[in-house]
RNA sequence: GAGUCUGUAGCUCAGUUGGAUAGAGCAACGGCCUUCUAAGCCGUAGGUCGAGGGUUCGAAUCCCCCCAGGCUCGCCA
């Protein structure tokens, strides 16, 4: 179904077509004066070069056309040349009540769906997840849930960082613990042990050891250069191996992703894309896009207009070995191939832009994606601690994602024991949801692309704008919600009525944003203004619920009215929060 | 050095793409629980929108020039 504003702008297009104007000025936005108006047009100054007229007096013949509308309770011109528009409270209610008889509150799915793949994530193997790795998550799947929400067929993929330099360090290190395992015997021709021969705890020591050990020893890191070559080259016990990191670094990646409740339809990596590289690096150098400059093979993509110069994109290193470029590269050739995305967004941090504009030139140039395909660039700022620098633990060093997340779940099981009288099992199931919450909401709450202060006192403070306090106010109604039902056994078939209260109504006009506002969201790819949405209607409500008795409301025709807007603000805010990837609790 | 982003209340952030009197939260101060969850609600105080110039009916928003800070700048990812 239409969007309110674009219902008000339909009508306002009419008004100034009939007075003789231009519809293109008839744009409604909401009001930035409440309390003047609900909404508002200012089309009439805009069209006053245009007409050779005074605002006012466009505003005034508009305003004329507009007064047998049905759904305005007050239409008025108001110098310069504001158009301000009241609307019924009838027609609030009910677009509410379409809303809600609608199916997905009423949002329109794209015409025709488009297939997105959204890059995000991009751990590294056999390296724990660390805070660096949480907004790539946050921000990926909330843009993914978004876009799917709107219709779209849209694929998550979490681009492993599995490939290169890292493996050959970890083989390097095993074989100089183990060298007695059948995978360091060239001779050997037998099956390899099903069992790897590390725990993921193990591995996860095994890297940083190879890799400072490789900067001190010249030859160690020769050998872990000379192991990443035969392991790219085949050799069977390395690829062997190979498996045996990749299945206990992903396993744990999966339980770790689990916890925040992220979830990738593709778990596929840069080593998937490596066997696009030699027909791509064939194909751009027949096709003359590359060249060879100082040893390494590159394609230039600098282009007119641009105000720097844009370092060519690297295609192969003077020794042969392939790059960043070419693996980025290599897999928009196997996403081509294989699922023909209409747009691929990478959700990285914003330092990696240039690299970007690099591949996606290089991409557009050499064809590798069809001249349509959208190509975005979705940065996102660094997550900086409470002194304006990185985010760092109490002792300065990385703080590793789990125990975040465990830290954020103790503090708020301290808040609800201390509250609220419930078992241990439930409050300790509820801090896992609201400190959840509480994380994502902080984060996705930022604009994406600027830096971020992460204040665990803050957010763990719920209080003000937070997603617990989200959470609370959706808790509040469910309670509503369930009291109601055991009195009347259902909460099926009940309409709302129109307001008649001023909280009740700008509950109703919040309510009824919904879809503009989700319009936005996934136009703008912007999730922080769904936080902030959620957050006006959550205020909304709690003004509401404060100043109105609702269950012993004695009208039952105003009760079930009350009841059936409730349900309708809940499914909202449900909605939202789902879209930021998070759920409430029954109870907190 | 070049490019780029940022600068809004003491702190953390919004600001509907040029509209009317710049908004929230936290922190401070004052009120509201025998009544649907007080993780809530109401109120007070807090601003030269980094500085200056320009564009026009109108600028936090667009242009120019400074100031301060972050980030990036070919064989790492």
């Amino acid at each position: 179904m239409k969007t309110i504003l674009e219902v008000i702008t339909i009508e306002m297009q009419k008004a100034f077509r009939d007075a003789g104007y231009d519809e293109a000025f008839a744009k409604v936005t909401l009001s930035n004066r409440p309390d003047l108006c609900e909404y508002q047009c200012n089309g009439a100054m805009a069209a006053a070069k245009t007409y050779k007229k005074a605002p006012i007096m466009i505003a005034n013949d508009v305003v004329v056309k507009l007064q047998d509308c049905t759904c305005f309770s007050g239409v008025e011109a108001v110098n310069p040349g504001f158009i301000n528009l009241k609307v019924e409270p009838a027609f609030v209610a009910e677009y509410l009540n379409q809303m809600t008889a609608a199916g997905d509150l009423g949002v329109e799915k794209e015409q025709t769906p488009r297939t997105i793949i959204v890059d995000y994530g991009g751990p590294n193997v056999a390296k724990p997840l660390h805070v660096g790795h949480l907004r790539a998550a946050i921000i990926g799947e909330s843009i993914k849930r978004t876009a799917r929400f709107k219709g779209n067929n849209v694929i998550g993929d979490i681009h492993l960082g599995d490939w290169g330099y890292q493996m050959g360090l970890i083989i390097t290190e095993l074989e100089k613990r183990q060298p007695e395992l059948s995978y360091f015997d060239e001779a050997y021709e037998g099956e390899y042990p099903e069992e790897a021969p590390f725990t993921i705890g193990e591995l996860e020591e095994i890297y940083p050891t190879a890799s400072a050990y490789a900067k001190e020893d010249e030859a160690y890191r020769e050998k872990a250069l000379h192991a990443t070559y035969l392991l790219q080259n085949g050799r069977p016990g390395y690829r062997a191996l190979w498996n045996h990191i990749m299945n206990v670094s992903v396993a744990d990646l999966k339980k770790n992703y689990e916890n925040l409740n992220v979830e990738f339809d593709l778990w596929k990596g840069e080593a998937d894309a490596q066997k696009y590289i030699p027909d791509m690096v064939e194909m751009l150098k027949e096709k003359g896009h590359a060249h060879y400059d100082e040893g390494a093979l590159v394609v230039d993509v600098q282009e007119e207009g641009d105000k720097k110069e844009v370092p060519p994109c690297m295609i192969l290193k003077s020794d042969g070995a392939a790059l960043y470029d070419t693996t980025d590269l290599a897999t928009l050739v196997e996403r081509e191939e294989l699922y023909k995305p209409d747009e691929v967004i990478y959700v990285v941090d914003k330092r990696q832009e240039l690299h970007f504009v690099q591949v996606f030139r290089c991409a557009k140039k050499a064809g590798i994606v069809r001249p349509e395909t959208e190509l975005k660039f979705l940065g996102f700022g660094t997550m900086n601690g409470k002194d304006g620098k990185p985010f760092k633990t109490r002792e300065g060093g990385i703080m590793r994602l789990e125990n975040l997340i465990r830290e954020i779940g103790e503090e708020m099981y301290k808040k609800i024991m201390d509250n609220r009288t419930v078992s241990e099992e439930e409050a300790l199931n509820t801090a896992k949801i609201v400190g959840l919450a509480a994380l994502k909401y902080g984060d996705l709450s930022n604009q994406a692309s600027k830096d971020y202060v992460f204040d665990v006192d803050r957010f763990t403070s719920f209080e003000g704008n937070t997603g617990p306090y989200v959470l609370y106010t959706i808790v509040r109604i469910k309670s509503i919600l369930n009291k109601y039902q055991e009195m009347k056994g259902t909460l099926e078939g009940l309409t709302i009525r129109e307001a008649s209260g001023e909280f009740e109504k700008t509950l109703m006009l919040e309510a009824a944003k919904f879809n503009d506002v989700i319009e936005t969201v996934y136009e703008e790819n912007a999730p922080h203004k769904n936080c902030a949405y959620i957050y006006d209607l959550a205020n909304a409500f709690n003004k509401f619920y404060h100043e109105t008795k609702i269950l012993t409301e004695e009208d039952e025709t105003r009760r079930s009215g009350y009841i059936a807007l409730l349900k309708l603000v809940k499914e909202i805010l449900e909605t939202c929060i789902d879209l930021l990837g998070f759920e409430a609790p029954e109870r907190m």
